[in-house]
DNA sequence: CAGTTCCGGAACTCGACAGTTGCGGAACTA
DNA sequence: TAGTTCCGCAACTGTCGAGTTCCGGAACTG
């Protein structure tokens, strides 16, 4: 008799993590009720507790694996041009994965500025992987030569992410091609060019 | 006898608003209790809930003068140049009011996403005037020649708006004169003077 | 089988906070 | 002065949700 009883099933903890994106995506973090979880997630409350010891607990578990999803962790198609590059990327389903998460940072902002572990967990799983995509991709247009050495590449890097959480929480417009394409040649390859004369 | 009876002091109407924005900038709207605000105003919750009707309503209020204290409601000096008007702006104690209007933002994001009268509430005492002193600025600045007509203002007024909130709120890095600069010289003009050629 | 641990669900405890009421006192009116 | 309304304060009610416990049943072990 080593391990008698029902095993765990370890397939729901990624069911009611989902369920809790959902929710928070949906509502807020002072919203969320661990009874909306569990019953999106079609499970009783006693079993969202024997997982995880707190509701903060659940969400920061949820918030970790919300990197998911994107294509951030993949190799990125190669056009030649910073440009094309870009659009590539944006091209797939990374616009809804992307305005899903935005959500999910709206609802986390304030329990963000409270807990240092919340705002490691969110900058982690959401801030982070994103602006990691636009400074890969510029990178690479630096060293293939497309731009000069001197552009400042982790600050442009935020740009198109700033730009496009302050429109999508702040002025709840849709963040959809027009607007990267707008902020790509109006903003982004400007400012990488502005290097090649100072 | 029309009016018998101790007035009410509306003085401390302000008061009460303003710790409302205190602790709201130092925690969030879901912490925010009515006994803490009474505290720091030294008042009763009777005394606040004579004046408004519920913790939501007095938010809205708290919010909705808000944008007291900045530059942005009077004349701009004219260094002659975008850089010079924008560093000129910058430089009193704007800095400061700016940081703890992204604390409040950051506060009431989550409460945003879900009221509409938040949603409008915030977007016209935090977000519009922000854009606003810039767009005034660049607006002037294209008015007087000193970069193309064709300018996107608009969009480029949300340009260090936006970079500032998510630098402060999503990577938590000071928002200081250095910054500025570097997003002045390096996005913003850059993106303006681009328009030249096109 | 018997014993154990899981599951969903429902009932429960408990603390926190919104909102209310009443008290003693101050300010105002007539 | 008498009557009214404000004030700060403290006690009170009601609700809501976190976290716990128990139940009947299912899944696993030996």
């Amino acid at each position: 008799m080593v391990n008698p009883g029902r095993k765990r099933d370890h397939s729901r903890d990624a069911d009611i993590l989902q369920a809790t994106l959902d929710v928070l995506a949906e509502t807020s973090y002072a919203d969320l009720t661990i009874e909306m979880v569990a019953a999106r997630a079609g499970a009783g409350r006693g079993t969202i507790y024997r997982r995880w010891t707190s509701k903060d607990e659940l969400i920061l578990a949820a918030v970790a694996c919300a990197d998911q999803g994107g294509p951030e962790s993949g190799e990125f198609s190669d056009t030649g041009s910073l440009r094309g590059d870009l659009l590539a990327m944006l091209d797939p389903d990374w616009l809804g994965s992307g305005e899903r998460r935005m959500r999910i940072l709206s609802s986390l902002t304030a329990m963000m500025g409270r807990t240092p572990d919340a705002f490691a967990a969110v900058s982690q799983a959401i801030v982070e992987p994103s602006v990691a995509v636009y400074q890969h991709l510029i990178q690479r247009a630096v060293d293939r030569g497309e731009f000069a050495k001197s552009a400042d590449v982790a600050a442009l890097a935020q740009l198109i992410p700033a730009m496009a959480t302050y429109r999508a929480l702040f002025m709840r417009l849709p963040v959809e091609l027009p607007f990267f394409e707008s902020m790509i040649d109006g903003v982004l390859i400007p400012a990488l060019e502005s290097q090649r004369s100072s």
